[in-house]
DNA sequence: CCAAGTTATGACAGCGCTGTCAATATCGTT
DNA sequence: AACGATATTGACAGCGCTGTCATAACTTGG
């Protein structure tokens, strides 16, 4: 808490000292470097010179604190470990960084506790914004976002009833599209092999609406297995093998809580000889590039993450600038069947 | 630029305002909330009561532009298509999030413009410290972070000359450690299929450390494939069908500038009926589950990603309690044998 | 019971920047 | 040439918080 006369020692450059420089008073300098604001061009031009050489860096705490906004915004995601939350995270920074945003980022791992308390921790740098796949209604996070007083959008799912905006899609409805599906492609008796449900409520979602699907056809699950642990190749590939180990009576068709599960099964049904669709048959959940890429293409639901993301940043950004975009923003999924089912 | 006097109409509660409620003044308020000092036992439940009653969330821009450290680190990575680098940052988040810092995101797309713009950017918001997986080793950048004076991991890599510190491996010697060990399997005539190598300079320095290798046996490449574009299944399957379309003089084994792209060419072979390792060898570079889960695991090259962004936010945390940590961490890379060569 | 040493609290200034409003410079017009 | 309109600049205060130093309250021991 020194410095206010003469030179400090070697802190970074500060906007008083780009105005010295350039033989303006504080608030031109700032006036000039942030455009906009009536300056005459020579006077600019000396500012930014003189920015230049002092190799000047905003400091935008003091700035935002100031007055300005914030420009940051905080992104709460369960998981990086799975793509599809990475590809959010991308359509997100996209977006945001066009107008000069950066996301503040927060992993919750699926646990409520962990997610109000980076909620509280994020808020704390007072973003402009707020973007979350939530792991939870909890009633404590639903008050901290009301208090506030922030954009927020909750993404990848529209089935909740959101607090402030909502992009994504019901995974409801998606898992009961893949259940007709199969239907009609003629199967009856079905199966499910998902990852760790109690975290992932959306893969749960997805599961209830495909029950759903089975019981308007008047059919109901042959077969549930979930396994410990977040989805994988692996865990799929295990899941495929003990399912059929531990029964004589096989589905005819398994429905995977994603394509990373989904294509794990492919895999063991390529070990052990099976022929798909014939033997037996699998769908997955996501798209993703890897599924369509199988010798066998995976039949699958695509879902769009990295509009999402973008989308997301979009709104946020809008609301910022005084609009009013819509509450509920639906990017739809899109069955793509494969040769797998 | 109002609020001096009387209730602020619903601005958000200031640490002034949970000060008069317990009936302290601002600077205790603080301190209470702060823990540590010298506090009594009595006035700090009050405080925290007050604080809890009233929603209070600290504001943390005032907080470090008066004097604290900041509580944020600044991570450019060149992309998050790429597990990779979502592994990066799961590992630095997990980390970080341990001692209440959170990242501030860029991603810089491999654009050597866009790197120096997002670190100027993010050095605005004064982060505790830096990190990157560089993509480039530019001048004006470098300068930049000579200047700012604060602690910076470059991740991925330790082959470069890092400006501070670095966490990684060699990609040389990790592109040459697999031209050894397909030799020692008797391979000698040997491909190589990679994504956009222009900008994705670690690749290449696995390409040039595969062709290094070759020459210690006095070997050398017998032909070479680049395809446009970022990294994925499609393409490795695509890249692998064509360079074997091209030519009638087939090579006996294959090295992909990583697993994504080397899971593409299995698939390939699956489809075109060639078996592995007999009618054509194919490994990658990274370890990802994936290879792992294949039928015939692949073989390939392990990089420990989560460890590596771990590593990088311990040694910046480390720096700021004062420690002097060593300035290049090796994270080994690992040949993992599979049966695909 | 008082001096010396702790422990707890507060006053003050200032971090670096921007919004507001007032002051000055510049210009065209009659 | 004087006047109002417009363009340009500056003074001031304050955003919400914390470091520094000073003061007040409370111990302890002789």
């Amino acid at each position: 808490m020194n410095q206010n006369t003469s030179d400090p020692p070697s802190r970074r450059p500060t906007l008083s000292q780009v105005a010295k420089a350039a033989g303006v008073s504080e608030i031109t300098a700032s006036r000039a470097l942030r455009g906009g604001s009536a300056v005459a061009k020579t006077t600019r031009q000396k500012v930014e010179r003189a920015a230049q050489a002092l190799n000047y860096v905003p400091n935008r705490l003091a700035g935002t604190l100031a007055g300005g906004a914030s420009r940051q915004v905080a992104v709460i995601l369960p998981s990086l470990s799975n793509i599809v939350f990475a590809d959010v995270l991308k359509g997100l920074e996209n977006r945001l960084e066009d107008d000069g945003y950066h996301p503040i980022l927060g992993i919750s791992h699926y646990d409520a506790t962990r997610e109000e308390h980076l909620l509280h921790d994020l808020l704390s740098w007072r973003p402009a914004g707020l973007v979350l796949a939530p792991t939870s209604g909890s009633a404590a996070t639903r008050a901290l976002l009301q208090a506030a007083e922030l954009p927020v959008v909750e993404v990848m799912d529209t089935d909740p009833d959101a607090a402030d905006m909502a992009v994504g899609f019901s995974h409801r409805a998606a898992g009961r599209a893949m259940a007709h599906y199969l239907i009609g492609r003629g199967y009856r008796r079905m199966a499910y092999i998902g990852h760790d449900i109690a975290t992932d409520f959306r893969a749960l979602a997805r599961l209830d609406g495909f029950k759903d699907g089975l019981t308007d056809a008047g059919l109901s699950l042959s077969d549930t297995l979930i396994l410990d642990g977040p989805s994988s190749v692996p865990l799929g590939r295990e899941g495929l093998a003990r399912l059929l180990d531990r029964t004589t009576q096989w589905p005819e068709a398994v429905f995977f809580s994603n394509d990373d599960m989904a294509v794990g099964g492919v895999f063991h049904c390529q070990t052990a000889g099976l022929s798909l669709p014939h033997d037996i048959a699998l769908a997955g959940f996501n798209g993703l590039s890897i599924g369509q890429a199988l010798p066998t293409p995976l039949t699958t639901i695509a879902s769009n993450r990295e509009r999402i993301g973008f989308v997301a940043a979009d709104l946020i950004l809008r609301r910022l600038k005084g609009e009013r975009p819509p509450r509920i923003t639906q990017i739809d999924f899109r069955l793509v069947p494969g040769s797998t089912a």
